[in-house]
RNA sequence: GGCGACGUAGCCAAGGGGACCAAGGCAGCGGUCUGCAAAACCGCAAUUCGUGAGUUCGAAUCUCACCGUCGCCUCCA
């Protein structure tokens, strides 16, 4: 069965086949840090996440490579303001620190969310060399011109320009409404090169002192790390245009040759159905929702439609996610506690689940299909346990673990086994309560402890504990009241 | 203005010419289990896929029109 996924540049689903047999270079536009992540970015890591966790599930080596813009107008402006403000600091010294600063955040963030860690994380200020050669080797071939200190590309000369956002330059020209720079051959024409001011972080070229612009770097690293051609380029749909339409007129200018081959873009995480934006401020950080919620609650939220496709946010859609995420955990607590559990299998000899599990990822990574698929497999464990037949179970069960850990939604590992002496004190306790049909001190003891997040349930078998997280609890909590 | 996406039950969401009188989740309802719960199980719940027309033996799925929502064309995941 072939792998089909969704190619920009050509509009269409296209059976995917790697330029190396067995081997996948990847490269995804990673975050300017100059500020804390949204839920925007997670959606965007989440999905590019779980597109790679499946390539290497059907085998592939994935070389997957993620830059760190770390020197662009936007974090100089947050330097500029951070001075004007207190700090004695020199601006390069802030702009470093910042860039440092929202570097950590991210790994938090993306950690959080069991976003695996990509091959290798560049930074655009360690690679100014090559974006210097690069930009040098377009204007030898004519797409570059210099004006003052300043490079930029022309467009009119890329014959190609616009056939990824699937525009003609006359119709993008209509649409032009910034002011434009008059040195500027066309309004469309890009920044290579900008020289810099002089409290500003610099570097030495042949145009003088400046810095690069912002799509070069993403061409110079992309090419430094997966070769002039590779297979997969992915990204938010807002990089479509101008962002990676620049980027194809540099690399393609430069090498004359393919660029990316399958160009990957996630849907805008909508609130009330519009995008999520700064300019709207209309945005969620990350850091604010994970004081509200754990984190994989978010990762099966993001999964839960389509990447390509927009994604609405609000509590109650989390909230829908906490308790489907509550099935599965709670059917593979079970399975465990049963001792039932095995290490995820992986021949793909196929039951009818992995089929069904692989047709869905198979087909342009449907994670919504797929987690119902996961559901699915849920429900069979849950119903074989009921009846008592556990024949298969752990088959089916390891089945469904392996199914969570190509989406990333596994459990935690190492549940927690032991409870403080008093609380389990406090369940003895309840235990003879029970025996002695004394229901209201076996109750007072039961929500007490629901309140310290420990839920207990009585089965045939006897009663069991689980601790459950903080998030769990708020919501628990007010329903006790 | 140009280009594009989307509209499926109370909510989320998959499907994208016949196996669909439409998967899965949340919420809801009835039952089983339980001291009561919780979890789980069994069952119910869209005769219908924005509206209208057309193509077809057959349409949620294709075509056209209309309505509605959103995005890109400017930094943005």
């Amino acid at each position: 069965m072939s792998l089909k996924v969704y190619n920009t540049l050509t509009g269409t689903k296209e059976e995917f086949l790697p330029l190396v047999k067995g081997k996948v270079g990847m490269y995804v536009c990673g975050v300017t840090v100059y500020d804390e992540c949204h839920l925007g970015h997670a959606r965007a890591y989440v999905a590019f996440d779980v597109i790679r966790r499946y390539l290497e599930y059907k085998g592939y080596q994935v070389n997957y490579i993620q830059n760190f813009t770390d020197v662009d107008d936007k974090i100089i402006a947050r330097a500029r303001k951070m001075r004007e403000k207190s700090s004695q600091k020199d601006l390069k010294e802030l702009v470093r620190e910042i860039a440092e600063k929202y570097t950590r955040e991210y790994f938090e963030h993306m950690d959080k969310l069991t976003v695996k860690r990509v091959t290798q994380y560049p930074r655009a200020t360690e690679h100014i060399g090559e974006m210097i050669e690069l930009t040098k080797g377009l204007i030898r071939k004519g797409y570059g011109y210099q004006v003052d200190g300043d490079v930029f590309f022309e467009i009119g000369k890329f014959k190609d320009y616009g056939k990824l956002s699937q525009r003609k330059l006359e119709e993008m020209r209509a649409g032009v409404r910034v002011e434009v720079d008059e040195r500027k051959r066309s309004p469309l024409d890009f920044a290579l090169w900008k020289h810099s001011k002089e409290d500003e972080p610099s570097w030495d070229s042949p145009w003088g002192k400046g810095r690069p612009g912002w799509h070069i770097e993403c061409s110079a690293m992309s090419m430094k790390y997966l070769g002039e051609s590779f297979d997969i380029h992915a990204g938010g749909q807002d990089l479509i245009f101008p962002h990676h339409e620049n980027e194809i007129a540099q690399s393609e200018g430069y090498t004359k040759k393919p660029f990316a081959r399958y160009w990957l873009h996630n849907g805008f995480v909508t609130i009330n159905r519009e995008k999520m934006s700064k300019s709207l401020g209309n945005f969620f950080t990350l850091r604010e929702i994970f004081e509200k919620c754990n984190p994989r609650v978010v990762r099966l939220f993001l999964l839960s439609t389509h990447y390509r496709k927009p994604i609405d946010f609000s509590d109650d859609k989390l909230n829908n996610a906490r308790r489907s995420l509550e099935r599965i955990d709670s059917c593979l607590r079970e399975v465990e506690r049963r001792k039932l559990s095995a290490p995820a299998a992986r021949p793909c000899r196929g039951s009818i689940y992995r089929t069904r599990f692989e047709e869905a990822m198979d087909d342009d990574f449907n994670t919504a299909a797929a987690l119902g698929v996961i559901f699915d497999l849920v429900s069979k464990i849950n119903s074989r346990l009921d009846k008592g037949d556990l024949s298969s179970v752990t088959r089916v069960a390891s089945e469904l673990r392996d199914f969570c850990g190509v989406l990333g939604l596994s459990p935690e590992s190492g549940q927690e086994t032991r409870l403080e002496e008093d609380l389990m004190k406090l369940i003895q306790e309840r235990e003879e309560a029970r025996r002695e049909k004394d229901w209201g001190r076996a109750d007072t003891i039961r929500d007490r402890l629901r309140k310290e997040g420990i839920i207990l349930e009585d089965r045939p078998q006897g009663t069991t504990w689980h601790k459950i997280r903080r998030s769990f609890c708020l919501e628990n909590n007010l329903l006790l009241l």
